[in-house]
DNA sequence: CCGAAACATGAGAACGATTTCAAGTATCAA
DNA sequence: TTGATACTTGAAATCGTTCTCATGTTTCGG
């Protein structure tokens, strides 16, 4: 079925069919001809020939590191929401956390020729930074704030900064369990909020009371352990992930200190889990969905306005203060 | 950048380079010519274009409830890993759990010529049936099994009963809180698979011990509320997911009740919050990424094979017993 | 050295839409 | 009646590939 069947099928040309179908001029004879037939064949046009015509897929590629994480598959299903709304679909690029995956799809995607790119930013190299000056359509970075390229961020080092001076106002002796350096928003905004809300409190923090490691909970046990074998007075443990945390919680359970009367302990993310440790961990919510929909929108916006004047917006966070915070 | 431009450049045809791109006759001599001007020009050819002529996406259409949730997100894991190392692109349609949307994007990929879907169902209505008859590309069903159509799902029901007999060899008064009915895996298979143990154990159960509702902790703090405040010597109680599990715990410990000396608890799906509750939940794990990738690899031998005979295949699960089961 | 098989090439017809252009018909004010 | 304006229509070009043919060229066994 193909719309010059339906062209002959209701006596008309394909061209007046192409109009129904676009809302050009259509008299209203042939307009009920022409619906009759469509409606009997159950006619639909084919995409891939409008895509190839009018160069628009309708498709967005959206580049993830990994979709089974809470807050990953929070921001997906922001975009999902807002794209769907606008008439996109999203083709989705999982990385499984594979930086050369990114780089290759980003060449892939150029090739498929998507309407917009919305990417979800761990690091970026300079190969990234080559590829995406390939790109021709839009682009939004979401997760990460990066120079030249509109991007939808989160204010990781002002929450930081923030949790860890209210911590600070009952703890003297704080420590840091971070996530892997490179990752510039989670791995080093985090960390630089928690040592400059230590030296804006002249208190002194030594490199060994910052450690580093992967997004895990045994990075979190491991690290507590190396932390309060090496000093056991330490009364403020802030976690750069709620996973970490919870490691964390379960060692200090098993060496029996006490939170958080012996040591406070915080995380990031607002995770559930968070919520079903015991105790509950005092967490940062970061509006991981409300993020993904403004990244959507944004990107939309672009696609329409086709005067792409890069913007940058950071996002508000909510410190959640539970039991683990005096 | 056409296939005519480099053609020109390389001083053949526009049948030569297409040949030289799909491994057709060419000579070495040429092969040089149109390998040195892609190289030079970076061309790369039009992905709309060969859809149209060929008409194969390389699309596979992924429908969903909602990517934000634990188990679904790991079958899109699955899948993906799968699909990626096939060189096929996931299309996401995202539902919102909305099922009138399921429909529409059933309809919506047959128009933009997807080469197969994986359908991730909860339920389906007589108009699911007549939307799918339509389809003309492979279709796989993931997590529900499916008359007259290929399927990937769980072993709900015998994990289920062998869960609950397990408890029961402890316990002597049990208690269910289910899902939404209309699911028909997680809604009725489970709840059949609770009532049968209990059958074949010749322990009666009346209809008010099975309560339901949605997949939430209010949900399960509400319904423990509800039938503690009923029959105080539940002992019992098995739980459809583990956020259900997680509320009926937290309802548990509010009146006192000690897990599981007292009162065992489970829950199903192996997610993070079951083993950080305090006691940690018994549940099942069920291979969700793992059935991810066969319904993947099932659906893309499906396409290749080009015979579409059906095939089912329910996976295996693990029982998870932890301090929540006597 | 001949005929068949294998290799190599380009012309041109698809694939199924949109869009430009030119031309034709009402409508209507002057 | 005329000219301008707004509608309405179809022919034909176009988007960028693939693929079928038809036609040549090698290669090679007999």
């Amino acid at each position: 079925m193909n719309i010059n069947e339906i062209a002959a099928l209701a006596g008309v040309s394909r061209a007046t069919v192409s109009r129904y179908l676009n809302n050009g001029y259509v008299s209203a004879e042939k307009h009920e001809q022409i619906r009759k037939v469509i409606e009997e064949t159950g006619y639909q046009p084919s995409a891939q020939a409008q895509m190839l015509r009018t160069k628009k897929t309708g498709f967005i590629g959206v580049i993830i590191p990994k979709i089974n994480s809470d807050s990953i598959s929070r921001m997906v299903q922001g975009i999902s929401s807002v794209l769907g709304e606008k008439g996109y679909q999203i083709l989705l690029a999982d990385t499984h956390n594979d930086i050369k995956e990114e780089i290759r799809y980003l060449k892939q995607l150029r090739q498929n020729h998507v309407d917009g790119i919305i990417m979800i930013g761990t690091y970026f190299t300079k190969e990234h930074y080559k590829a995406m000056k390939d790109i021709t359509v839009p682009l939004v970075v979401l997760a990460q704030c990066v120079k030249d390229y509109s991007c939808v961020y989160y204010d990781d080092y002002g929450a930081a900064k923030e949790l860890t001076k209210y911590a600070l106002s009952k703890g003297k002796n704080a420590a840091f369990i971070g996530a892997i350096p490179e990752d510039e928003a989670v791995g080093r905004e985090r960390l630089y909020g928690f040592l400059d809300a230590n030296f804006e409190l002249d208190r002194e923090i030594r490199e060994e009371y910052c450690t580093n490691g992967p997004f895990s909970i045994s990075n979190g046990y491991e690290s507590a352990k190396k932390l309060f074998t090496m000093d056991d007075t330490i009364d403020t443990l802030i976690c750069a992930t709620d996973k970490i945390a919870i490691g964390a919680v379960r060692y200090l359970k098993e060496i029996g200190k006490k939170i958080p009367e012996e040591v406070q302990v915080t995380g990031f993310g607002d995770s559930l889990v968070a919520s079903v440790c015991e105790p509950h961990i005092s967490t940062v919510h970061f509006y991981y969905q409300t993020s993904g929909e403004e990244a959507a929108s944004m990107l939309v916006n672009m696609i329409d306005d086709n005067k792409s004047v890069r913007k940058e917006m950071k996002m508000g966070y909510q410190i959640v203060k539970t039991e683990s915070l005096r």
